[in-house]
DNA sequence: TTGTGTTTTATTGCCTCC
DNA sequence: GGAGGCAATAAAACACAA
């Protein structure tokens, strides 16, 4: 036990410690033992009003358990609670009069409520995060799929392209000399005269392998609104993700966010840490 | 009735603030 | 250094299935 502070132990003299200023501390001491005496066979902490307990109930109890409050005075703290969490002095000394009971265990009280709510503000949280991970999990899934359907469709394509060129006449060299070869690789050359050259799909080798350069490029073949199941999940994903880094917090920032905007209670005061 | 899990009340120790 | 907050914990009270 700590030096500065002395507690109260409803177990061993309920009743009989001295309040001392704002109620949070107690006094232990000779006096205090002698006195237990005369009131052992009370009933701790309520003492002030008899008429919120069932007397005969609680006289048969022993004084040495512990006692919970009645469902008048745990409304009443729940009430309190709500209109502010933290308990200034003032209001627990009322708050401890108005319900018959000590101001240490209006603030324990308290202390406890936070402590449950904290609780529960963590299952909240940990829901949103969980129904925000699995939301993008199922966009990444949707996002792999498509590019193995257009990788295939590019796969196709080239083939059907390279058996059109085995038999078609070879007018591919006029061609190049209209392309800026300084900008242009051989490989690269090839896959845009071939997609220039293909009818079939408009845009199919933005994820060509071989050619990466025409996808990070910003010149892209493949304008946003040509490929909306493509490019679309990714940019709900980046959306998300430059909010977030607006004021270079993580993606979970905002889940916190709308979080606290979905509390229910008035508690403005929770802080995360 | 009893064993077991959960909730509530209270204590303890540490930390921060003034 | 005291007051008060929080986390961790104990223990009583309670709920409930078997």
């Amino acid at each position: 036990m700590e030096s500065g502070r002395l507690f109260f132990n409803p177990s061993t003299c309920q009743g009989n410690m001295l309040y001392l200023g704002n109620g949070e501390s107690f006094f232990r001491g000779a006096r205090t033992m002698i006195s237990m005496e005369e009131t052992s066979k009370k009933r701790p902490f309520f003492s002030l009003q008899e008429e919120l307990y069932d007397e005969e109930y609680y006289d048969e109890q022993s004084p040495e358990k512990k006692r919970r409050l009645t469902p008048e005075q745990v409304h009443m703290l729940e009430k309190s609670f709500e209109t502010e969490n933290k308990l200034e002095p003032e209001r627990k000394t009322q708050l401890a009069k108005k319900l018959g009971l000590q101001p240490r265990q209006v603030a324990v009280w308290f202390q406890n409520r936070r402590a449950r709510w904290k609780t529960k503000q963590l299952e909240r949280d940990y829901d949103l995060l969980k129904s925000s991970y699995d939301s993008l999990l199922a966009n990444y899934d949707s996002i792999v799929k498509e590019n193995e359907k257009l990788k295939s469709e590019v796969a196709s394509l080239t083939e059907k392209l390279q058996a059109k060129d085995a038999t078609a006449e070879p007018v591919v060299s006029q061609k190049v000399e209209l392309l800026p070869v300084e900008t242009v690789s051989s490989t690269q050359f090839n896959v845009k005269v071939e997609d220039r050259l293909s009818t079939g799909s408009a845009g199919s080798a933005v994820v060509d392998e071989d050619a990466p350069q025409l996808v990070d490029s910003g010149d892209s073949y493949f304008p946003n609104d040509e490929y909306p199941g493509c490019v679309c999940p990714i940019d709900g994903a980046q959306s998300e993700e430059d909010d977030g880094s607006d004021d270079g917090r993580s993606y979970f920032s905002n889940v916190f966010t709308a979080t606290e905007q979905q509390h229910e209670e008035p508690l403005g005061w929770w802080v995360w840490s």
